[in-house]
DNA sequence: GGTAGACTATGACGGTCGTTATAGCCAGAG
DNA sequence: CTCTGGCTATAACGACCGTCATAGTCTACC
């Protein structure tokens, strides 16, 4: 057993490599058998370590990607929010550019799945729960530079969704221009939000 | 015969239909049969009208709603950047709340589906002719009005990224708090833009 | 050495996928 | 009335899907 915090490497490998798949094709056009070879693990494994199926392993792609963003936030917005929108940007930037524009963000691939009626899949609210954490860390990082709360959580939520705006575009254009032209935006914005 | 612009009644349901579901489900979730059932055509029709398949369905998709979506804001951009600004908001606010956050941006979905290597599948290609018209609607209204040609173009494209980002957003958290602050936040950096 | 339990191997289940082929219908032109 | 051509009906192709069941392997502890 030995259930370490972070599971077997096996399993993490699975959760690394499913979020790095779901951010290229989407989750429905990601199949458990790819993810597992993908993995280098046998298909039987990922119903051994994620008995719910699909959603599961979705989920944990969805809140493993998230805390991955998280930490280099946490890291960067130690530096001021036009740091941590900047270490944000670059991050995204680098999935894209290194890819030549076949991954983006898992999370808002996950997002825009439809749930079936009067139910919401779990990898569906972790989704919203990681946009909720990065737009917290930045709201936090804000506030603490004199911006006020309402302004502060209306910048926040502005930066997630353009940034996830932006990846999209960029991955439609094939091009990182919008990458650059957002970033020009959000920081200004920034500017002028903790100067005020 | 009798080829009008439009197409056959029939053959434009299917396009409007596709839109609808690729809207919901993502591209790679909808099949062929679901949409020809959607729009209660026989399957046979589909590949009468699209003989090229799912990307020709899907890229005339894209096309459709681009079209629908600029000429909304070609109308409302008549009276400034900020009402096209509110009317580009209200239609994708329309959209959530109407499909109880079942439904999103079409173009979006497209968007990010990974295309096969060494090659830009021909819906990919529709989605990021529509993101440049409408960057491109929105940035000549921001010239016109007083924005040098650079920040024009940064905003136009801040502005179609975050409203896309922010769809997503308030998806996952079936919440339409994400769109009311990314339009407070888009209103003022408007203001700001054309009195500058 | 034995035994429990974590992991793997294998194969199957019913179902849907995109696409194609073929034969048929049926309005309108001659 | 015949005939053409746009549209439909039906069936099939091989491939893949999510999930489950079962039997087997291997490792770590008693």
């Amino acid at each position: 057993m030995a259930k370490s915090s972070s599971g077997t490497p096996s399993r993490e490998r699975i959760v690394a490599g499913a979020a790095d798949m779901i951010s290229r094709r989407g989750l429905s056009a990601t199949s458990i058998r790819e993810m597992a070879k993908h993995a280098q693990a046998p298909l039987g494994s990922t119903y051994h370590y994620f008995p719910e199926g699909k959603q599961q392993l979705a989920a944990e792609a969805v809140r493993y990607t998230g805390e991955w963003v998280a930490r280099s936030l946490r890291k960067e917005l130690a530096d001021g929010p036009a740091a941590g929108l900047s270490a944000f940007l670059a991050l995204w930037r680098g999935i894209v550019v290194d890819t030549d524009f076949h991954a983006g963000c898992p999370v808002l691939a996950v997002a825009i799945e439809e749930p079936p009626a009067d139910e919401v899949p779990p990898a569906l609210a972790a989704a919203a729960e990681v946009f909720d954490q990065w737009e917290g860390l930045l709201a936090d990082s804000l506030r603490a530079h004199g911006a006020g709360a309402e302004q502060a959580a209306q910048v926040a939520t502005l930066i997630v969704a353009a940034v996830e705006g932006t990846v999209a575009l960029c991955r439609a254009k094939r091009s990182t221009e919008p990458l650059d032209r957002t970033a020009a935006q959000l920081q200004a914005l920034i500017d002028a939000t903790i100067k005020h």
